[in-house]
DNA sequence: TGGTTGACGGTGG
DNA sequence: TCCACCGCCAACC
């Protein structure tokens, strides 16, 4: 886990990336593709999520593009739970202030 | 090896 | 603002 990208899988980097995301942040599919090394496997990450049910990585912290929340295996309701159990503010299906939680790696100096 | 599958993203209506 | 379309991609089968 050297920086962001290493040699391993794709799907295991990706693993590695969302493990970061703090509580409170959000991350969504596009920046962690790119985070991984894929800027345009947004949709590949999203297939990667649908199996990751392991407790160690908060894959409710990963959203869509726009503030959208994206899919929850089926339980969108308890992913908005859970964000706003952080602190996030959750409006219909949609994150509020993006700007503000939206976490990346390059960006963890200013985190909060 | 080759086609299918979507927890996606951006554009256009 | 919401929806339908099309383009992209790694994992699956």
């Amino acid at each position: 886990v050297s920086g962001v990208v290493h040699r391993s899988s794709f799907a295991s980097r990706v693993l590695s990336v969302v493990r970061r995301i703090p509580p409170g942040r959000v991350s969504t599919y596009g920046d962690v593709a790119a985070m991984a090394g894929r800027p345009r496997a947004a949709r590949a990450v999203g297939n990667i999520m649908r199996g990751c049910a392991r407790p160690d990585v908060p894959c409710h912290r990963v959203i869509a593009a726009g503030g959208r929340l994206g899919g929850y295996g089926g339980h969108e309701m308890l992913k908005r739970a859970l964000l706003a159990a952080e602190g996030i503010t959750v409006a219909g299906s949609r994150v509020r202030e993006l700007g503000r939680v939206r976490w990346s790696a390059a960006r963890r100096k200013a985190t909060r």
